[in-house]
RNA sequence: GCCCGGAUGGUGGAAUUGGUAGACACCCAGGACUUAAAAUCCUGUGUCCAUUGCGGACGUGCGGGUUCAAGUCCCGCUCCGGGUACCA
């Protein structure tokens, strides 16, 4: 079948190099890298006997040429009938014919068993013009390199099985293994039984081979990619339907002023009798000139690859994205999303994105900046444990004494691992005869922590938490868990916490009596100081995503202000609106109550002063020989040679110098003294 | 197997470039207020020793190292999570 590609192979090393542009996670970016693929090496001809033929290879380790002792193609390659000579013409038959027989699955599962054929044909080595004999063999794939390799069993452990196993020679040729137990893979060492380049070192070695290929026409440097080209048709009848028509057989792209193309109208969404894909259904899908147009659509990735250039300017009926969007918005500068699509959605749109930009569309290479991946908040579900063919169920820690069966029970009816028996009967129909083996008269459940799905019934619904303890708290409560790229279970143990913050700020603004009052005097440099802090710290956090700390952060200065018994206007003004892009109900109504006409949203955020936060006296925590002893407070600005003299001459050093003089002392400013005896 | 992350109190987690380990919370214990409860507030809370007052030793998965100083850097392990798999 007639498919259409797209050359994301020519991409390949862009897409590898872009990588160290952008700010993604180091597992995305090995993801990618690994699945790009992209290996250095060389490819060498072998002359094939008998033919004027020759067998291309692709190694990473031309290094080790000689010590090629056999070659191997895969059954697939093109060459496989050709070179067999008639005496192995049956056996290579019927190998490649099991090969090509045998599913992805058991190919897979089978990793370890050694399997291949013996060819009859020979390759003349390039250098030493020694008989090597070529296989057939399945460890070789036909969709990578060339289908085939030249096989150095002592420097390469798949090689080394199948020589170990098919009796053939094993040469070392590079110093530093033990050959008779294992192949030597690492790419280091000196080479020897090498002919020109004994003595050498691997990377040297592989340079002078490659010199002497090029120079012998026999094989050139060579980059290899992992990576394969898209395809890009689908024989269905939702998608986008490609611009394209037939001419002679020819297709050719139709004219930009007859586009868009859209989908034709078709009796039923299925493939036609003769097996053509549901657009050939279409009464004229044919162009004004009368010819055909392709029935395949675009996959799914052709929509994902470019909508957040649309976005840019969905309402353009003239063009993708119009130069002036394009300018202002540029790229997505935060993209928060699974790592699920490392090897999807995120290597194509990359791709479309550095092709659009070739072409001068999009003005960036890269379309996402920064990319983070959220955490998955996983479940944590329970289990009954149901005894083998009856309708008993034994409680958690008495199921040893039976043979059971661990069943998902749902969430909702497990309090405490303890399960509501009676719900248990009443939850499935299955279970309305249920029986229970309890211990200390109760039900305990088994737990464990995996993806929260309706499957595992382990699903709860936030809708129980927002009506007890409101949107915000939730909301807060969820940043406070950890950082943001954690996964972890989700646990309502701690949602306290953050619900007294609530209501502690509350109380901020409002007297013992829930009335709102806030003081109009000035405000004092303690609590000038707390709330700087906070704006600062907020700042901060905000730009690393770190929100834990921030609602932490919150937590400290409301505590604050609480100790202070600040209700100044002048500080609990801008504490709402920092606070609002956390906490957006609560914020709000602080907001209205404190006069404000319009939306906290358009509110400004605050910008700290240093002034009121910085001290007029430092702390510096005194250690001797790196243990913390004391603290001593100097005035800001102190030098180091007045912080040491104060240190050496304060009460509580006395004990710790035993009279003798310190062999050296340490300030760092701001920091630390450190007095080493 | 290979690659990438990670391991800090009973728990979730904090600790800019090496510079007071355990911020902020949860839990737990004790106390105040109350007829009582809820709510709120106060105190304690890494471990061990001492506890009459002070105080002291140990401590960031394990074993080494560098440094005045290591949760943080280096070397060697263990365990957990994720990715990947005959890629030459």
């Amino acid at each position: 079948m007639m498919q259409w590609s797209l050359r994301i192979t020519a991409y390949a090393d862009r897409l590898l190099q872009g990588l160290d542009t952008i700010e993604w996670s180091d597992s995305l970016k090995e993801i990618q890298k690994n699945w790009i693929g992209r290996s250095e090496g060389a490819t060498i001809f072998f002359k094939i006997k008998d033919h004027d033929l020759a067998l291309e290879v692709f190694t990473t380790r031309p290094d080790t040429i000689f010590g090629s002792t056999f070659m191997v193609i895969a059954p697939e390659h093109e060459w496989t009938e050709k070179i067999t000579t008639p005496e192995y013409s049956e056996k290579v038959k019927a190998y490649t014919i099991a090969a090509s027989n045998r599913t992805e699955r058991e190919r897979m599962t089978e990793v370890k068993t050694v399997s291949g054929q013996f060819t009859g044909a020979y390759c003349d080595h390039p250098f030493t013009g020694n008989p090597i004999p070529v296989y057939v063999a399945d460890y070789v794939l036909a969709g990578y390199g060339t289908g085939a390799i030249m096989a150095v069993p002592a420097h390469d452990s798949r090689d080394y099985a199948f020589a170990k196993h098919f009796g053939l020679p094993i040469v070392e040729v590079v110093a530093g293994g033990n050959i008779e137990e294992g192949s030597y893979d690492a790419k280091t060492g000196t080479l020897i039984n090498s002919d020109f380049i004994n003595d050498m070192q691997v990377n040297a070695a592989i340079t002078t081979v490659i010199q002497q290929l090029e120079d012998k026409g026999i094989g050139s440097k060579r980059i290899n990619f992992r990576l394969r080209d898209a395809i890009f048709s689908r024989q269905r009848y939702w998608g986008e339907p490609f611009p394209v028509y037939y001419k002679d057989g020819m297709p050719y792209m139709m004219d930009e002023s007859k586009l868009p193309l859209e989908l034709p109208e078709v009796d039923k969404y299925l493939p036609t009798e003769s097996g053509e894909p549901p657009l050939a259904r279409a009464n004229n899908w044919q162009t004004e000139e009368g010819y055909p147009i392709e029935t395949n659509t675009m996959p799914g990735f052709a929509g994902s690859s470019a909508y957040f250039l649309r976005y840019m300017d969905p309402k353009n009926d003239k063009e993708l994205v119009s130069r002036e969007a394009i300018e202002y918005w540029q790229d997505v500068d935060l993209y928060i999303g699974g790592a699920e699509h490392a090897t999807g959605h995120l290597i194509y749109a990359r791709f479309w994105n550095k092709f659009l930009y070739d072409i001068g569309v999009s003005v960036k290479e890269e379309p996402f900046k920064k990319l983070i991946n959220q955490g998955m908040i996983q479940g944590r579900s329970s289990f009954v444990y149901r005894v083998k063919g009856t309708s008993k169920f034994v409680s958690y820690n008495l199921r040893k004494d039976y043979e059971t069966m661990p069943i998902h029970v749902d969430v909702n009816i497990v309090h405490n691992d303890i399960l509501d028996t009676d719900a248990f009967k009443k939850w499935n129909p299955e279970y309305k005869d249920a029986e229970f083996v309890l211990e200390e008269g109760k039900y305990i459940c088994g737990w464990e922590v995996e993806k929260m799905s309706k499957s595992f019934h382990n699903v709860v619904n936030p809708d129980d938490l927002i009506q007890r303890y409101g949107a915000d708290t939730l909301r807060l409560y969820e940043m406070f868990l950890g950082p943001l790229e954690y996964a972890k279970p989700w646990d309502t143990n701690g949602i306290e916490g953050v619900f007294r913050f609530m209501k502690k700020l509350w109380r901020l603004y409002h007297t013992n009596n829930n009335a709102f009052e806030v003081s109009e005097e000035k405000a004092s440099p303690a609590e000038l100081k707390a709330l700087h802090k906070t704006i600062k710290k907020i700042s901060e956090d905000i730009e690393k995503f770190s929100f834990n700390t921030a609602v932490s952060q919150f937590m400290i200065c409301v505590n604050e202000l609480t100790d202070l018994k600040c209700n100044k206007r002048e500080i609990l003004s801008p504490l709402a609106t920092v606070v609002s892009s956390f906490a957006p109900h609560i914020a709000e109504e602080l907001w209205q109550q404190l006069g404000n006409k319009e939306s906290i949203v358009s509110a400004p955020f605050p910008q700290w002063k240093e002034e009121y936060i910085a001290d007029a006296m430092d702390m510096y925590p005194v250690s001797f020989n790196g243990k913390t002893r004391f603290k001593i407070e100097m005035p800001a600005g102190s030098t180091k040679e007045e912080v040491e003299a104060a240190v050496l001459k304060a009460d509580e050093a006395q004990k710790w110098l035993e009279g003798k003089a310190p062999k050296k002392v340490i300030v760092v400013p701001k920091k630390i003294v450190n007095v080493v005896i």
